[in-house]
DNA sequence: GTGAAAGCGCTAACAC
DNA sequence: GTGTTAGCGCTTTCAC
């Protein structure tokens, strides 16, 4: 911060306005408080003066004096991956709606989240999001005791003094499991995200769960770590098995699509009729033709309503309980895996 | 447990951290701005102190006495475009590791950044980036004026008052036109972005030119607005009409990766043999197998250094002339377009 | 309804 | 090197 020519360019104030047409300054600041009483004569001497002048409130200002802030932290682990584009653009366009602007934090790729919150507390966020990130628990303490508001979007802690948004996960896992053992399939895979993750565990589980209801045990597992690349390596490595899996579920769209594109074009094998291949999330570009993918919903829309009503609930009453909030996905069956005759 | 005690929450101060530490504010404040000068035992009690009560610098209050914020603004429109994610990502990246945020406003797509400039003003932003959108002459001046470096990035301004980073689009369309000419194609077409759009008219300009060259006036041409259905819409209405081009040349990527479903799966047309089509960006999924698609590169990792060199040099030196900074791009010559024998 | 006055938390002269 | 002193531009009592 020690860059910047100094530029003796004073910013219009509300001092220079409330000169201008000849009120105070406060008379100015209500003006531009929404709710605050000003007569429509002085308002509109204001606002001439205002537009003259070229005024706007300085909102940071604003914020120290007030104590609040209309800045939301969102931290997102990159955007290779579209899903978090597509939730991160969604939250935005939500928040900006109402007021709030995204103040955006990437971090590495990696779940430690602890670093980059350390820099959030440095603003006076209105609240704070982890898209697809967790938390540690020294954390999710202080913020609370500041009244700062966090979420986790798609991952879950283990503390439920931590609220969160979800997809349902272990039905989303159960159902694919039902789907791939309906379709008659053999010999089951699972492709993992990464290991620390609430949400990979979840998926697996249930999925292993449902399996074990038909006896079926052996699972192959390789980890993706929710990367293209680390998933088509991790899928070469299964297919190139002796017991090449006949069912793959993957924790992942993204990681659906490396394992798509692997067996297609370096196994010569075609989803849907030499393996099947299942992903989670449902990104616009699964449904594309070439990939049809079948995979469950995480209903992005819902999660994000979901996400704004829980902030704003904590924003109205900083005493409201955590709330960990489970949407309902679906399972939707396109041509990359087997169908099972008559399925629904 | 005190359970709804309520809490004063008054943030730790400066002053506080002083108190605690037997010395005055400015110690305080001077122990957390990098260069000052502060003994190491004053330092070390100041820290001690601070790390105690758990403070953090308040960075809103600080720009605000220091007439400089560490925010940037970035406008970008929708993230349904990877390549923007990507350039989102990677601008974010290197400011956060110059001590920069990134504030974001996503407009809603269309070409109009006006009323988003006005909300920005509010905030008091070291700088303000544009990707893929405009900018009015009344905004360019008004930043100006305020010192506020604007940058354009994918996109040029009529005036050169403004400064830009793009990537060679004429050049680009040129060399486009000549390996579709080579080719040996006959019936060409260009499927638009936005009318709007400086870029999409430096490559449709310069890709005309080229085949003008070669006489080839004949160009069919259709508007997919840099969005996949529209350009999904648009490919069809090409290959139903009359004269089915067999070279089709779409202003980015994503068109072209829409173009590339509806010819394989609408018309069972293979691209690379029985039709011709590029793109223009290089996403990482255009390198995907099952797209294959020859298209031409815009850097941005490059494109996202000179941005920042840019605001850099703004940042130091108000005064410093406007750079239209032009990227040199690559053809990459992939599967999806038929490929001149014995090509480079 | 309106203005005066008191700060929000901080940096940056300025003396010492 | 350190403390003192002014504010940055604004919201918000509090009298009137």
């Amino acid at each position: 911060m020690e860059k910047g020519k100094k530029t003796t360019r004073r910013m219009v104030t509300a001092y220079d306005v409330a000169r201008v047409a000849g009120v105070s300054q406060s008379a100015v600041s209500r003006t531009f408080t929404p709710g605050a009483s000003v007569s429509k004569a002085t308002r509109q001497k204001v606002m001439d003066a205002a537009a003259s002048l070229g005024y706007r409130p300085n909102f940071l200002a604003r914020s120290l004096i007030s104590q609040r802030s209309n800045l939301i932290g969102v931290v997102v682990p990159g955007m290779a991956n579209p899903f978090y584009a597509q939730v991160l653009e969604q939250l935005a366009a939500a928040f900006e709606a109402q007021g709030y602007r995204v103040l955006l934090f990437s971090t590495a790729s990696n779940e430690d989240s602890d670093p980059v919150l350390e820099e959030m507390l440095h603003y006076q966020l209105a609240a704070v999001i982890l898209l697809s990130a967790s938390l540690s628990s020294r954390f999710a303490d202080e913020c609370r005791q500041i009244g700062m508001p966090v979420l986790l979007v798609n991952r879950k802690s283990h503390s439920d003094a931590v609220s969160s948004v979800t997809t349902d996960n272990r039905v989303g896992g159960a159902k694919i499991a039902e789907f791939l053992i309906a379709g008659g399939h053999q010999r089951f895979a699972f492709l993992a995200g990464r290991e620390s993750s609430s949400t990979s565990a979840e998926r697996e589980q249930s999925f292993r769960n449902a399996l074990l209801q038909h006896d079926i045990t052996a699972i192959q597992r390789e980890v993706g770590g929710y990367d293209f690349e680390a998933a088509a390596a991790a899928t070469r490595r299964l297919l190139a098995g002796a017991e090449r899996p006949d069912a793959l579920f993957c924790a992942n769209d993204l990681m659906a699509l490396a394992a798509l594109n692997v067996s297609r074009y370096e196994f010569d094998l075609q989803p849907g009729r030499d393996i099947s291949i299942v992903g989670f999330d449902s990104l616009p570009i699964s449904a594309w033709p070439v990939f049809d993918l079948t995979t469950y919903v995480q209903p992005v829309a819902e999660m994000v309503m979901q996400a704004v009503a829980i902030i704003n609930a904590q924003l109205l009453d900083s005493e409201a309980p955590a709330i960990q909030c489970e949407i309902e996905g679906q399972l939707i069956v396109r041509g990359s895996a087997r169908q099972p005759p008559g399925w629904k």
